[in-house]
DNA sequence: GCCGTTTTCGGCCCGACTGTTTTCAGTCG
């Protein structure tokens, strides 16, 4: 039972409470423990009912439910409420414009999944009801429709093009004077469900023409003075709104999210005898602050708080301290460490993708191609490593100016044995080891599997650890806790892919690797030259997940990238390439420092 | 249902837009 499955269930019971009319406040506090609990870095599961209660938002209750589910697989309410208010209308309120109160309408009506609710809106049945009429009726058609398209949110790479091309028509507004996207894509969610942009200056009818009258947009949903909404053709809907100059920072603010980080922020200022909102944030109708988001931050005493790391977590506690972690940039990576070329899958030359890594600024890189196993993405065995090593020699003549590893991504077979031999392993500077089949192992064969290939003393790093696909395929099963345990013990170092659809690991997990003071390194993965800009995806997952440069590994030059690995030399077994000298298990030196780095009592800007 | 150097009871974040209504409830973010 995993801490997502929790907060799910905490989810739906808040929705089916929220029908069934009970108290907001008992509501809201569902919401709230489903938040905690998601957004823990621990399995809560591991917790025993006191332990929960410690927890800001658990109290008894919610911490004996969550014992219930851990150990059972649901709880007494929520058995007792799916009888009231079944899991078919709970989804009835993800349909855009159907709120607990309508959908209570329904279901006292008989109308209680979505075929029944398109029937009787067909029927013209709906106008009928007490607090419907024809245009909802209308309008609930649509969201049924749209539903039935749009799969909810898109990836952040998808909307990144977007995004910036509406802020840009909306910048050559006559007197626009600022166009900022805010919402879950400035805080550089992997996906987004909407996109969402603030405006400053021009006549309010000009931007809202100009915005819902933009080439892309399918349907306007709603327009007035300060706010429209639009869908686009893709699906993607786009809110924008237009506030006062002395508010833009509330605003942007506001906006931004997330809701709960908001929340937290209104609380601080009542506290302080003030109220918050995206006009600002005042005291007895006086503004204090609102122009500038560090300046609303300040007037609530503490230090302008990164978007990534806006998640009520624990960034609130630490702005007020002052140790924010100064968080890792793309403009500080000095290597990509995983990049293919047309010798294995990819499509590009392995001189192109090394020029393109040169072009990128970087000073090394690692050439890393797929293991025998994929034949299909013309593995290498031993014998094809061997070639490699010229080929590898030839391009570093060929391209001067950056150097280049002579890597593989290293295929973990079923039973948790390495793709290649002891042999070709030693042929190679830096060895990446991923799961690619056999992915719907069971969580006890996964686990052994996994811990078994990082005991191999040859591996660097773990490649897309989880092998999720967003969207696609479900993360594949294992005990995390124990496999970032026994990284940290063997000095193996996580990866953090930064191809967009994978994002693996994601921001909690690299938080929990961090918290173990496992390196981490971002790589793009990529299989041509334009697949080598995905790197700001991965630097938006570590900044999301608090790592500074001293946490990822490739933002050091090659002297102290190569000193890290070297260190990697702890034995659980020897082999032939291992000087004797330094077998023995202790952690690399690296963890140790990168350990230190991150005591809470230090505070985290005194470094670049 | 949670929480507490103002409280163990009585609070709990704020505003725009829409549609159904004749002054506001519901939804959304």
């Amino acid at each position: 039972m995993t801490n997502a499955d929790i907060a799910k269930v905490f989810q739906r019971l808040a929705t089916m409470l929220e029908i069934d009319g009970a108290n907001p406040f008992r509501v809201r506090a569902y919401r709230e423990g489903a938040r905690v609990v998601e957004s823990l870095t621990e399995p809560a599961a591991e917790r025993d009912a006191a332990g929960l209660a410690e927890l800001p938002g658990i109290g008894k209750d919610l911490a004996g439910k969550i014992r219930d589910i851990v150990d059972t697989g649901t709880t007494t309410l929520f058995e007792e409420m799916k009888g009231k208010v079944p899991l078919e209308v709970v989804a009835l309120t993800e349909l855009q414009g159907m709120g607990p109160k309508r959908v209570k309408t329904l279901l006292e009506r008989g109308i209680g999944n979505r075929a029944q609710l398109e029937k009787a809106a067909r029927a013209r049945q709906l106008r009928e009801l007490p607090g419907f009429g024809e245009t909802l009726e209308q309008k609930i058609l649509k969201a049924i429709a749209v539903a039935e398209k749009a799969s909810g949110r898109v990836l952040l790479a998808a909307a990144w093009p977007v995004a910036h091309a509406i802020a840009a028509s909306i910048r050559k507004v006559r007197g626009v004077s600022q166009v900022e996207v805010a919402g879950s894509f400035r805080r550089r969610k992997e996906t987004v469900g909407d996109l969402d942009i603030l405006v400053v200056g021009g006549e309010p009818e000009t931007v809202m023409k100009a915005f819902t009258g933009y080439e892309e947009v399918a349907e306007v949903l709603g327009s007035g003075e300060t706010k429209s909404s639009v869908r686009l053709r893709s699906g993607l809907q786009v809110d924008l709104r237009l506030v006062p100059p002395e508010s833009f920072g509330a605003a942007l603010l506001y906006f931004s999210g997330s809701k709960a980080h908001n929340i937290e922020l209104r609380k601080i200022a009542i506290e302080k005898g003030m109220s918050l909102s995206e006009y600002g944030l005042t005291r007895e109708d006086r503004m204090v602050a609102g122009r500038t988001e560090e300046e609303v931050y300040r007037a609530l005493g503490m230090e302008w708080i990164p978007p990534e790391l806006r998640e009520a977590r624990d960034e609130i506690e630490r702005a007020i301290a002052g140790i924010l972690p100064r968080l890792v940039e793309l403009d500080a990576l000095r290597a990509d460490l995983h990049i293919h070329s047309d010798r294995s899958d990819g499509r590009d030359t392995l001189e192109t993708m090394v020029g393109a890594a040169r072009e990128r600024g970087y000073t090394y890189c690692a050439i890393t191609e797929h293991s025998q196993s994929l034949a299909m993405a013309k593995g290498f065995d031993t014998a094809r490593v061997r070639k490699s090593v010229e080929e590898i020699e030839a391009v570093r003549r060929q391209v001067p100016g950056i150097e280049v590893l002579h890597g593989l991504e290293v295929d973990i077979l079923g039973d948790g044995a390495l793709d290649l031999n002891d042999e070709g392993l030693a042929l190679l500077d830096w060895v990446i080891v991923s799961l690619h089949s056999r992915l719907g192992q069971p969580r006890p064969e996964m686990t052994a599997r996994v811990l078994k290939a990082l005991e191999h003393p040859a591996v660097h790093v773990m490649g897309h650890p989880t092998a999720r696909l967003i969207g696609q395929r479900e993360p594949v099963e294992f005990d995390m806790e124990r496999v970032l345990d026994h990284a940290a013990k063997h000095g193996v170092m996580m990866e953090i892919n930064a191809q967009p659809d994978r994002t693996d690991l994601g921001d909690l997990h690299a938080r929990m690797a961090r918290e173990r003071g496992i390196p981490l390194v971002i790589s793009t993965d990529a299989h041509g030259v334009s697949q080598l800009d995905f790197m700001r995806y991965g630097v938006f997952a570590a900044r999301r997940a608090g790592l500074t440069n001293d946490d990822v590994l490739n933002t050091r030059d090659l002297e102290a990238f190569r000193e890290a690995l070297s260190r990697r030399r702890p034995a659980t077994r020897a082999t032939p390439r291992q000087p004797t000298g330094e077998a023995g298990v202790r952690k690399p030196a690296v963890m140790a420092e990168a350990r230190k780095d991150r005591r809470p009592s230090r505070p985290g800007r005194t470094r670049p």
